[in-house]
RNA sequence: GGCUCUAUCGUCUAACGGUUAGGACGGAAGCUUCUCAAGCUUCAAAUCCGGGUUCGAUUCCCGGUAGAGUCACCA
């Protein structure tokens, strides 16, 4: 039986990294027909963050991801101990009442044995007595080779603080173990402490799960993604407009791929086709052009309705619009809009009269804003077809190029020079409007 | 600095000893067109360097170099 866990720390909001380690932790289980688990590893008072574990409940539900068990380690507290005090009594582990520091001299490490372990104290946190001269080794299934420490190298971690928390090093090597975890994904920073969790694993006499160090994702200015160089919270991503299914199918092939280097999946695609070969050795860029695309291809499979409604939620202004016309712009931009936050740019001169700057005038604009007010005027009926024939009649009779005299039109009704077609957009700003902006553009 | 991991177009990647090294994003050009998009077509673009092993290395081994992670009573 497959079971997987994602375990994140509610401290603070959650990363796109983490978001794909969830992602590949449920499709490693549910590929097999095996068993998600969430649990929240709330081990660190100081750190913790008020409502974070319903956000991470949140998340995971906006992308599908249903778990099948739930744990939060600040409720096992006890059964941390009962293990960490039958270290002590074996000989494995040892207490320790050294004052908690960074143990940090010129940037680094200096002493990785801890001065209490022969003190034979009867009290304090909780160490482990790490062995002089042991080879420590397992094969890790994401970088499909063995990886060997000595244990000189190997520091004698903390493993029961003092305030009676674990420390993640013997809360999640307890945990895995009881919940029958059968294999542990978890980010490549885990890497280096992976010795500590397996001389714990020995000790206690568990049998060791399959381990699997993923990726990171990378910040293109280089160094791991953080939260500084540009919005990488899965909030703040959603926010600017990111569709769920477009971050989803951007995230999960960061660091993964299959075989036939197929592009587009959603949750159950994934499931289906995923393969613990695909996964990526080397740390993945955070590719935005790439991501953008994605969001594209998604804005353009949904229903109009369901994008204005996106379109809705991220502008106040737009809501305001009449029904009917929401839905004209909303399918006049959809193959135009990047995020759905564009709405804002895109369509802002639908409610907001542009300040038109006559330098982006061509010479002859005076000369096209005449016809074209004398033509929109004349026009009686108000339908796309009408007012594209009589605009290209004038553009006829008057000898004028189509191309700069639909320019002029469209700089001086949005104040843009890139937009939705021109005669699309007037029809919904109305003929009234319409002629009003031309006569604005004209005397400004 | 110690330990550990990694290394194919700018980026994400395919190849699991034998290919004209393939695809995608981005870029360039063209078509379409009232601009911008979208769509379609075409083009440019890579095996980090040096040694081995082998008839043959992107692929296996070693060494450099570069990037990344880590060295807390944080996860």
């Amino acid at each position: 039986m497959v079971r997987t866990r994602f375990a994140p720390s509610p401290t603070g909001s959650m990363h796109i990294g983490n978001l794909r380690t969830a992602f590949y932790a449920y499709a490693l289980a549910k590929h097999e027909k095996g068993d998600f688990i969430l649990r929240i590893e709330d081990t660190d008072k100081k750190r913790e963050v008020l409502g974070g574990v319903d956000d991470i409940k949140d998340l995971l539900g906006i992308f599908g991801i249903e778990w099948d068990e739930f744990y939060l380690q600040s409720e096992r507290l006890s059964v941390y101990k009962k293990f960490a005090e039958k270290l002590v009594a074996d000989g494995h582990a040892f207490y320790c009442r050294c004052e908690a520091k960074n143990a940090k001299e010129d940037g680094f490490s200096t002493s990785l044995r801890d001065v209490c372990r022969d003190k034979g104290l009867k009290s304090g946190a909780i160490k482990l007595r790490v062995p002089d001269n042991e080879e420590i080794k397992f094969t890790d299934f994401v970088l499909r080779d063995e990886i060997i420490w000595h244990s000189p190298v190997v520091f004698d971690a903390t493993l029961l603080k003092s305030d009676g928390f674990p420390t993640y090093h013997l809360a999640v090597v307890v945990d895995d173990h009881e919940m029958k975890i059968s294999h542990v994904l978890r980010g490549h920073d885990w890497l280096p402490s992976t010795p500590i969790h397996l001389l714990l694993y020995k000790y206690f006499g568990f049998e060791i799960p399959e381990i699997g160090h993923l990726t990171d994702i990378l910040d293109p200015e280089g160094g791991k993604l953080s939260k500084r160089k540009g919005s990488t919270s899965v909030r703040g991503l959603l926010g600017e407009g990111y569709l769920p299914e477009a971050l989803f199918n951007f995230v999960i092939l960061s660091g993964w791929a299959p075989k036939d280097n197929r592009e587009l999946f959603n949750l159950s695609e994934f499931v289906k086709a995923f393969d613990s070969d695909g996964f990526q050795k080397s740390n993945p860029v955070f590719n935005r052009e790439k991501l953008d695309w994605f969001n594209g291809q998604y804005i353009r499979q949904m229903s109009d309705e369901d994008l204005n409604s996106k379109f809705q939620s991220q502008s106040p202004q737009f809501t305001k619009l009449d029904q009917s016309d929401q839905l004209s712009i909303t399918k006049l931009i959809k193959d135009r809009v990047k995020k759905t936050s564009d709405i804002n740019e895109f369509a802002k001169f639908f409610w907001e009269a542009p300040v038109v700057d006559k330098n982006l005038f061509s010479e002859k604009y005076t000369e096209h804003l005449e016809v074209a007010q004398d033509t929109i005027l004349a026009i009686e009926q108000w339908n796309n077809e009408t007012i594209n024939e009589q605009l290209l009649k004038s553009v006829k009779d008057n000898g004028f190029k189509t191309g700069d005299f639909f320019m002029t039109l469209r700089i001086a009704i949005t104040g843009q020079k890139f937009t939705p077609p021109i005669n699309d957009s007037i029809i919904i700003l109305g003929q009234e409007e319409t002629l009003t902006r031309l006569q604005k553009a004209f005397s400004s």
